[in-house]
DNA sequence: ATCATAAAAAGTGGTCAAAAGTGGTTGCAA
DNA sequence: TTGCAACCACTTTTGACCACTTTTTATGAT
């Protein structure tokens, strides 16, 4: 399943955001939500991290430093989420530091995960003019080989 | 199960500290805590901790004076926790003194085991405020192998 | 098309019990 | 008899739940 779209909504005092239905349907039971790359937060769904985990920390071995430092910061900064009665999540503080979330956020559909963003650093990042979209693009075609 | 999250902490005067509600019951009953690398405590359910050391030392001969050794100091500083009845674990000090252990502590899920810190080794081991988190997870993406 | 209506999704705030944090007391064993 | 660990009483905080409102989306009739 494609993943994509772009949603704006705004955490709440608690601390609680809601993925949005489209994309919620999408990953199926229980994600998981984790720090990701450019401070914003990658959510999967389940299957895909165990995927992920299996092939990558097979036999967890601490003798092996460089493993287990990825080991580490991996899974400490990784959490299963679980939906209230309401739908909503609850977002640990950890990852709401690691986004820079105050209170607007946005929601987006990325290929094979869901990527959440404080709306302030999703327009940072993303509100190109529209030579820089078209620059930007440029640069993964003449990657592709 | 899969052990994740990151969860801070103090130790009390009474040199007690408390495992996390959601780590604990992924643990199970009396789990062991010992000392682990890097400076930290590791902490493993039985079940977990008898596969580990079946792993490691499968055929355990006493000619082979490394693993003898190894062996020797892993056992020696294991401990089987045992809760007082407001669910908390008096941590000796042996171990409070390997993990470097002051006041605030940094608990964190491990994959198959939960690993004690304290927050300023934790700080600097994980390196959260550079772009160390970033630099880690493009090693996993890349090291496909 | 446009509007009405229903259903689903999203947003808000209050309540309560479990979890976490704190300090004092007691009893046992070095 | 002194130090420490187990126990007890209590407070604070947090997270899960409930009740409800508002907004959006879907659907069907005029």
């Amino acid at each position: 399943m494609l993943l994509m779209g772009e949603y704006h909504h705004q955490i709440d005092e608690k601390s609680r955001i809601r993925i949005p239905a489209k994309l919620k349907d999408a990953l199926g039971e229980s994600p998981v939500i984790l720090k990701g790359t450019d401070g914003c937060l990658f959510v999967y769904s389940q299957e895909a991290m165990n995927n992920m985990f299996a092939t990558k920390f097979a036999n967890n071995d601490f003798t092996q430093a460089d493993k287990t430092k990825a080991l580490r910061l991996l899974t400490s900064s990784t959490v299963v989420t679980e939906e209230d009665k309401q739908g909503r999540i609850l977002l640990p503080q950890n990852l709401i530091k690691h986004a820079g979330i105050v209170k607007n956020i946005v929601t987006i559909g990325a290929f094979d995960r869901v990527e959440i963003w404080s709306e302030e650093r999703w327009n940072a990042y993303a509100n190109l003019d529209s030579d820089g979209y078209d620059e930007c693009l440029k640069k993964i075609a003449s990657k592709d080989e």
